[in-house]
DNA sequence: GCCAACGTTGGC
DNA sequence: GCCAACGTTGGC
């Protein structure tokens, strides 16, 4: 099957590109709105998705990572102590979910959210639109396009 | 089920 | 740090 496109964001200061490619894997966490939540449901291994620095100076893509855990219950959930608990969420009937990503490749610069506004085949990213959406679906046009923007050949 | 108040995201 | 956009909550 072929594989579909994702961007998704984390913020730098919290988790950046660097800190996933020094371990390799990450659960993404923490997501706790459910338009972003059900992306995740909808996400196959193999799955391929943009690392978004959000909340950054500048914002925008740093780089690659694939969809290596399909979803499933997001631990920081029921925890109390943690910032993303959630009262209503019980083991039998989890809220919120996460996937786990791989570190593919950081790009040789950031592809700044200025730069990305100005390309006429990424006008319709979902990035300009649903600003708070912190994961979002990308078309094979677009994420073709990103990746001529950071200097890669679309495989 | 409406909608005002509130909280969060995220660019600037 | 400001604040616009917008998702969520809760009173009615």
């Amino acid at each position: 099957m072929t594989p579909r496109y994702w961007l998704m964001k984390s913020e730098p200061d919290v988790f950046s590109i660097d800190d996933l490619a020094r371990r390799g894997t990450a659960g993404w966490d923490g997501v706790r709105n459910y338009q972003a939540r059900n992306f995740m449901r909808a996400m196959k291994i193999g799955d391929q998705a943009f690392f978004y620095h959000s909340n950054a100076r500048p914002p925008g893509v740093a780089g690659l990572m694939q969809v290596c855990r399909e979803a499933y219950s997001d631990p920081t959930q029921f925890d109390p102590r943690d910032d993303h608990h959630e009262p209503r969420a019980t083991r039998e009937n989890p809220v919120w979910s996460q996937v786990d990503v791989r570190f593919v490749r950081k790009f040789s610069r950031l592809l700044p959210l200025d730069e990305l506004r100005g390309v006429p085949a990424l006008s319709e990213l979902a990035l300009f639109r649903r600003s708070r959406l912190s994961i979002q679906p990308v078309a094979p046009a677009q994420w073709a396009a990103v990746l001529v923007l950071a200097g890669l050949t679309p495989e």
